[in-house]
DNA sequence: CTGTTTTCTTAATCATGATTAAGATTAATT
DNA sequence: AATTAATCTTAATCATGATTAAGAAAACAG
């Protein structure tokens, strides 16, 4: 029984040791290795992931052609391309390990399964996606109020260990600025 | 039985019409005159609204002391801020009626109850929390993708109507672009 | 430890769209 | 109809940060 996985559900549910064992049973643990793909382009996404351990990026090529990273996906998150997930149909999207890594794959043919068998779930998830919309529409506001220079040291002041692990023009491309102007603001 | 939450209700999820009855009881239907506010910073905000008859924007006043639309409600949409909702903390925002306005007010509390009663209603919130989610990760690809100018265009296409009945410099403010941007991109 | 790929830096030039400041139109109120 | 308020337009100037083009430094692989 994964301990991390517990204490998540456990923030926002109250669920008992054999209802996290009938969870955890439509899970999968696997490994992936650096720079391998969860999902590339045109391949419709079928499953949520739980990071359980190493980084994500989730990406798409956008109209000039350059990869822009839309998500980083950390340690006990979930990542996954819901547009693709919900509606069935193919992705734009790329999620790609950026570190060999380990995770829990749920498929959303399980989780439909779940959802009859252990309603709570349900509640999990919504109240998951509540807190994955307040963060959206968070970054939103950042993007309208803040400079790229305050966007920058905002997510460094929040992410400090992070901010070391990922490469630079990586958290360019996040927070929507050049590699170049991130060079530029730290040397100044 | 307002038919119209009947439709949208059935968009997503099995309900019978008694069921749609017990919903509808924990619904007050209320109306709002032009440029009063359903919700204002400093309060926090404890119901979700559903909106019948005219139109609102969602705004919050930014470090530049500018009114910065994150949305506008319209008919047969839910608006409510979800950030003050969840976590019951003073909102930052401000809901204001641009019309005289009708809409079926659902408080958290009652919602809460709801949950309990009628479980698959907590499957219809996860739904369009889902939904919900989805078009603020699409905004957020248009943001980066998009230039003022085919942010305006995309807009104004995607929505002929509501773009009349909304003032530019009000579209301005929700696109992120100053309203003489788009009084140029008209001219030209 | 040596060559190769990946990542980061610097600096010059350029473009998008903000800001400022009028003035013009349109809509609402008396 | 006259007045006031709200909204939109135009044009000049300015700033942020992109783009381009090297080269430097780190990280990685053989």
């Amino acid at each position: 029984m994964n301990s991390n996985l517990t204490n998540y559900l456990r923030k926002y549910i109250t669920i008992s040791d054999s209802e996290i064992e009938l969870f955890q049973s439509h899970l999968t643990t696997k490994t992936i290795g650096k720079k391998e793909y969860l999902l590339k382009e045109g391949k419709t996404c079928t499953s949520r992931y739980f990071i359980t351990k190493g980084y994500f990026r989730h990406f798409y090529i956008d109209n000039k052609s350059n990869e822009q990273i839309i998500h980083f996906g950390i340690e006990n998150w979930w990542i996954t391309d819901y547009a693709s997930l919900v509606n069935k149909t193919p992705s734009k999207m790329y999620i790609q390990a950026l570190e060999n890594a380990e995770y829990l794959e749920l498929s959303q043919e399980s989780l439909e399964n779940l959802y009859l068998k252990l309603p709570k779930i349900e509640r999990f998830f919504r109240i998951i996606m509540e807190k994955t919309y307040i963060a959206s529409q968070q970054r939103i506001e950042f993007m309208f109020s803040l400079s790229g220079k305050q966007l920058y040291e905002k997510f460094t002041h929040s992410n400090p260990e992070f901010s070391k692990r990922v490469p630079q023009y990586m958290l360019a491309s996040y927070l929507g600025v050049s590699p170049e102007f991130i060079s530029k603001i730290k040397s100044k």
